[in-house]
DNA sequence: GTCTATATACGGATAGAC
DNA sequence: GTCTATCCGTATATAGAC
């Protein structure tokens, strides 16, 4: 009966608390702190005090600065990339209706996590040896149902340009980059924070436009 | 007589030489250095290493790596910013010329230098302090002969969407973000570098036909 | 101006008590 | 599991000889 108790306890912490494990809370507070100031610049000790907990522990739990690096890194790039494949991989939607969903997830997405982009890009590029083969890119995006699609659309003259790896940088480009270029763009916009991010708002539906428009095009 | 040849010789040192001497160098190299690796991941023993110099000349010309880095960023942002300036405010160019100007001079520009971008774009998210402060961008951009302009064929109908700040940065995220977005999107496209560059070279000419597109489209 | 040697500080990581 | 105290390598910067 008191072994039962106890049984009971144990597994409410692990399964009920587990946002506030030391584990989890240590985890969060790096996720926080390397997207903002990358791996090179954050200090073990600005994570620990973000995460409001004792150095050591960091260590106790992830072994290395590196190692947990790495655990986010891995995560951050999948949660990228998992509704990434879902979309481009979907059988019964069309190059619009992908070009629409993409356009809408990761503008919500980012201004979720204004700092996953930037983040992702110049930790990639150092970490040139080999994060980015650890994921399955080509099934999830070269084989994808998006890029077959695209082929035959070219291959029947309903797209001009027939490579769709311009589409997808074009896409990507139209999403993503308003909110790397942000410090600069919204300074020459003379913006608040607010206007700003309306402004990306506005954009969920005016990227499908000219997508299409783009497709159109010779 | 003899001091004539003095001042002759100073001035063959400063202006013909320039480009080998120490202090040069050791720029070149810091230059070559942050580009790479950004601010943080760069030890000054690594800059020197490139320079092919000794570790205290760096202090002795520069006084300190955050001076030296200063003067890098101000250089590049400054190098990236003076061609922006001088085609927006071309009073005789069209907008579509313009974003053809742009289009192909910094295509080239990046494919010369290809880590300007994601260096300015990820030291600028830590320099929020006063970085882009220093530079005239409203004078440059906001006030611009191509702000106005694009303003005017809104007003006459010739453009469907009215804000010349989604147009300016949906056009530099199709220039820009295909480079530092490079080492992601050629792994899907699985290309050589030289194919990437190929395909970059292509969009000199597909990106002043898709931003006229997008001005057409309601 | 350029070198060697070194001061000084900082950051990652661990030992060992509780 | 969590803390304090500390070790140790490394990075910036300077002193001082040449």
């Amino acid at each position: 009966m008191q072994k039962e108790t106890k049984y009971i306890m144990e597994k409410a912490k692990e399964e009920k608390k587990l946002d506030t494990t030391t584990e989890e809370k240590i985890k969060q507070a790096a996720r926080k702190v390397f997207l903002q100031k990358g791996y090179a610049a954050t200090r073990t000790r600005d994570i620990a005090e973000e995460a409001g907990i004792n150095l050591a522990l960091l260590n106790y739990y992830f072994r290395s600065k590196e190692k947990l690096f790495d655990l986010i890194m891995m995560e951050t790039v999948a949660g990228f990339m998992q509704t990434m494949g879902m979309i481009l991989n979907n059988e019964q939607s069309s190059i619009e209706d992908k070009a629409e969903a993409i356009a809408a997830h990761y503008i919500d997405f980012i201004i979720q996590d204004p700092n996953v982009p930037i983040f992702m890009l110049s930790e990639i590029r150092n970490n040139v040896d080999g994060l980015l083969e650890k994921f399955p890119i080509r099934q999830l995006v070269s084989n994808s149902a998006f890029f077959r699609q695209y082929r035959e659309a070219a291959e029947a003259g309903k797209v001009t340009e027939s490579n769709p790896l311009h589409f997808l940088m074009n896409l990507l480009g139209l999403v993503i980059f308003p909110f790397i270029g942000q410090p600069m763009l919204q300074r020459i916009g003379g913006m608040t924070d607010h206007q700003y991010r309306n402004m990306m708002l506005e954009r969920k539906k005016l990227i499908p436009i000219w997508v299409n428009a783009m497709l159109k095009v010779t």
